[in-house]
DNA sequence: TTGACATTTCGTCATTTGGCGAATTATAAT
DNA sequence: ATTATAATTCGCCAAATGACGAAATGTCAA
């Protein structure tokens, strides 16, 4: 009950489910994630945290910068069915859709403006 | 988004897990919810209206008690489908077996003793 | 009608949670 | 080496949460 707990308690939260969606569109560096909910880097870190201690998302660190993802294959049948509900609760909200378009952005200018460093290699 | 936040919070708390498992083999009224979970009445009629909020479960009052199930067809697909994960989720939990013998005891006996003045109609 | 019972609502309290900024760690640029 | 940047950890605070008992509500039994 431990890890169904972990799950339902990591959804359990608006910011969460926002996070759950934008990685929905692939992986995102915590600066990006930081950039779309407009929170403090070190409260989107803790819920990054939460999220990954659920099984939900896994983190890729290259150089710098820190990238999360949604765990696929490999995580729990719980984490990966749990996922798709979320996933599919989400889709067509209106908050959710807006971020959506807010990220395109994001990802856009990013490189330039948000890490500022990447591109000057 | 209301609607998955409302779901994933009624979720999101060990003693409502336990009872979302519970309904699932039937309705039950709750002073047998009471008698399985050892809580006090006040604790778990707010557990059973939170679940009841979010659309997982629904009530009907018959005379003097209040019986609660999982709701079937006429609830959200949201609510359908988060209803199907969590109770895959739980089935073969180790406490989540535990609630269930302990219920089979309690349907057994509620009539006689949790439920006295029903047995001496 | 009076009393008993099932359930809910209300008020209270301790714990948990989500937010922030400051300090820390790790890595890259100068 | 020193500085700057990305992310995390820590300590703090306000708000939300889960527990309880007391009181209120509604229904049945005597």
């Amino acid at each position: 009950m431990d890890e169904t707990l972990l799950i339902t308690k990591a959804l359990s939260d608006r910011t969460r489910l926002r996070i759950i969606a934008a990685l929905s569109g692939g992986e995102l560096c915590v600066c990006q994630v930081v950039e779309l909910l407009k929170l403090a880097p070190s409260t989107v870190s803790k819920h990054l945290h939460i999220l990954s201690g659920s099984g939900l998302i896994r983190s890729r660190k290259d150089t710098r910068w820190v990238y999360y993802r949604l765990s696929g294959k490999g995580s729990s049948k719980k984490a990966q069915d749990a996922l798709k509900w979320a996933r599919a609760a989400l889709s067509g909200d209106k908050s959710i859709i807006e971020d959506s378009k807010a990220l395109k952005k994001i990802t856009r200018v990013s490189k330039e403006a948000l890490c500022r460093a990447q591109i000057k290699r």
